[in-house]
DNA sequence: ATCGCTATTGGAACATCGTTCCAGAACTGT
DNA sequence: ACAGTTCTGGAACGATGTTCCAATAGCGAT
């Protein structure tokens, strides 16, 4: 905005607005969400906490970059040819193992919704739900309902994951779960001693799989079949 | 756990967890989640921090204690003897209409997934699952997709109407962010400024209500329609 | 080459927050 | 009446996000 000079960069070896998001990235995925401090990430960058300032808003516009940054790396390319269901799956699937790799941009992701990261996995979503059938006036709510749960889950299963930073692995950490769940009052909560019993031996990433097969399959009654006129 | 004297209470007039809970209570609903202040809660209570803290621990066992007052006040009772999809379907309404009444208890939910508030959600959609027939391998999966859905879209909501605080209304919030999609560039963003135009005149209530069906077509296939033993 | 001028830097300073600490008041049992 | 515990109120601490501002680096014009 600020830049009508036809210079397009004035130093090679200082700050730039890629290079914060870099190194916040870099904190957040080595030390975790709550170490991200203007000031740890100017001690990395050998500067002061305003320079930081210049080139990047505030706090939260650093964190909605970083997770762009991440989510934007899912690769989307390779899955727009595919079969609409088979390219939903994918494409969760890559924002699932993304929050598995850096599960800061799971909190990050319930936290601002609209954020551009929300729309990128909004119009990916949405493109499928298109080439599904669904009809005009249904597909906002359906892919409204699959970007909900995934961010539902992938917030669910972030903080589950932040919970066990400490060195703790997640199999013990879901144990001492289900061991508390276990204790819980019979007449109250049956349900949730029932699969206190299955949460250390389950799969997050079935568990995921197996929430979008639930919404593809309410999607079929939706769908019209009839073939879009050329393709 | 400390109270071991045979005395009830010691004071009328003073201090105790539930005077509290329901001031912050009061603070949120009226100011805000950002106005939730050790310091405004003091006030409010005529009192000082430290005497808070020897009731409650810290912000975090106050925030899901107030969230857990919340949501257990949802009416379970007089769900539970109905057909088992109307059941699910009213209780997601009743914690809609919960976070839309208070905003935080959103924010809330999707920030710590182990809380007590968590527990009677999954505690209460559970139980529908099972007397809608699921095979016990599929309950846990089932279950967690629909209270994931429900956080998600929750969390959605409450940060949107979070938005619109200063006085704007929400369809005001909405119209410009519809504004901003059309902006988008439309070769890469086809689906998000197709959706703009719905986004400002639509229903959320009934975009909540049309992802829960959607969820609940999903489970029809999996379904056991033997009868249980007595009932 | 030198001179402004703007873009950019680095770090001090500020307001505010969650939390801790502690001296004393209020209350209880003996 | 006394001793001991429970509870209160507010000062104090460390950390954070953000703002402010003097100092600097690079660039176009002279």
């Amino acid at each position: 905005m600020t830049l009508k000079t036809p210079t397009p960069e004035r130093r090679t070896s200082a700050l730039s607005k890629e290079a914060i998001i870099a190194a916040a990235i870099e904190i957040l995925d080595g030390q975790g969400e709550a170490a991200l401090t203007f000031r740890a990430l100017a001690a990395r960058l050998a500067t002061g906490s305003g320079a930081i300032y210049w080139h990047i808003a505030d706090k939260q516009a650093l964190l909605a970059a970083a997770t762009d940054h991440i989510i934007a790396g899912i690769a989307v390319d390779e899955i727009v040819a595919k079969e609409p269901r088979q390219a939903i799956r994918e494409f969760a699937l890559g924002v699932f193992d993304a929050i598995d790799t850096h599960p800061w941009v799971g909190g990050q992701l319930s936290r601002d919704p609209w954020q551009h990261a929300v729309l990128r996995i909004l119009e990916a979503v949405g493109g499928r739900v298109q080439a599904l059938g669904v009809p005009a006036d249904a597909q906002f709510n359906v892919a409204t309902a699959i970007m909900s749960f995934i961010l539902g889950l992938a917030g669910q299963y972030a903080l589950g994951a932040g919970m066990c930073e400490g060195g703790i692995d997640r199999a013990t950490a879901l144990g001492e779960i289900a061991a508390r769940w276990a204790q819980l009052d019979p007449a109250n909560y049956p349900f949730v001693r029932l699969i206190a019993i299955q949460l250390p031996g389950h799969d997050d990433r079935e568990q995921f799989l197996a929430g979008i097969d639930l919404l593809l399959a309410g999607i079929e009654p939706l769908r019209d079949t009839t073939p879009p006129p050329d393709d």
